[in-house]
DNA sequence: TTCTCGTTCCTAGCGCTGCTAGCAATCCCT
DNA sequence: AGGGATTGCTAGCAGCGCTAGGAACGAGAA
């Protein structure tokens, strides 16, 4: 019993030890430097260690996606909760949002723009994607009106996305983001 | 004189044989069934020729994207003329740019979502790209009030991208995208 | 304590990728 | 008709995600 349990301990943390270095790779050097070798190196275990633990390249991408994710829905928080009145919070949740992006590209882009089968919008979304949304929720739900609230924050959510997606793939004028943003807070933060 | 211009033409002649071979199988398997090496032999010619017409994989998909780009704008100059008033061409444009979007997913990332280095918000940026720009900048202009007419288009862009690409992603619920779409046009369809 | 069975993990390799060096053949001009 | 430049091929490099097969190790039984 204790033998097994010790196992399974070490066999977790050798899963998180993969998930830390894939996310500090990708975040230093794009994901296009995440190797399953590189990876196996960094870990100092060889290559088929990793389809121990996930299915492949993708499932790691997903759990670091995940783990991502719950960082986000912190900073989102902290951005809602620190602001006073509901036009504050909503800009504060923006500013929080345009910064997790500009910050961490590779995070972002494995949580929103990869693509990696995770559930998203259903129940069986994890649990740190349906906070993140939650913190958008609750921000725009002082400006609902007659909309339904889900509906709105997945389309303000998809005006934070494009703007900050179209941004750092050099699509949009960088310097220009700020102003940008408040048109889309001042077309969101109001009563309509 | 006359040698050199047949050559000059031939070459040319080729040269979009490859872009429309590359677009052609990449619409009907997606950008991960375009290998050079497959390319090459739709083409039927070896590797290396690919080579001597473009820097490299990159630089092809950004000429498929360029001339992709020229049909969007098409697409959205037909739906806004062929509206009348304001509002409704405001709408038609956003159909016909999620409708682009759907059927045609391997051009619409080619454009917008790989990462490949065409000039954007410059004026060294495609012809093609700038008319597509100047469509939705049309009509967003009856409802630009006081802001900046670029700036409002960026940030509409940016919401019509956000719920594509989410959406096609499997980020957002397919089903609701004609309302998210009416959330949209309610909140830059106005005068505010 | 020794033997045996399971598990764990590594070496080696498959088929593919984008890309390129170097040679053969071809075509144009003198 | 021969010389020279251009064209396009064959072959190969380094690296990718992923996996088969066997070696080595550790746990439990005699």
């Amino acid at each position: 019993m204790s033998i097994q349990a010790r196992r399974e301990r070490e066999r977790a943390e050798r899963e998180r030890l993969i998930i830390e270095a894939a996310r500090e790779l990708a975040e230093n050097e794009g994901w296009e430097a995440v190797t399953t070798r590189r990876l196996a190196e960094r870990v100092e275990y060889s290559q088929p260690v990793l389809y121990s633990h996930f299915k492949g390249k993708d499932a790691i991408m997903a759990a670091v996606a995940v783990e991502g994710c719950a960082d986000l829905a912190v900073e989102l928080r902290a951005g809602r909760l620190a602001a006073d009145g509901p036009e504050e919070a909503l800009a504060a949740v923006a500013d929080a949002y345009s910064s997790f992006a500009e910050r961490r590209p590779a995070l972002y882009d494995a949580i929103f723009s990869q693509r990696v089968d995770l559930p998203f919008a259903t129940p069986e979304a994890p649990a740190a994607l349906q906070a993140a949304f939650g913190e958008l929720r609750e921000a725009v739900r002082p400006f609902a009106g007659d909309d339904d609230l889900g509906l709105l924050t997945e389309t303000f959510w998809s005006g934070l996305h494009g703007l900050v997606t179209l941004m750092r793939d050099g699509r949009l004028p960088r310097e220009a983001h700020a102003r940008r943003v408040a048109i889309l807070l001042a077309r969101f933060g109001s009563g309509l």
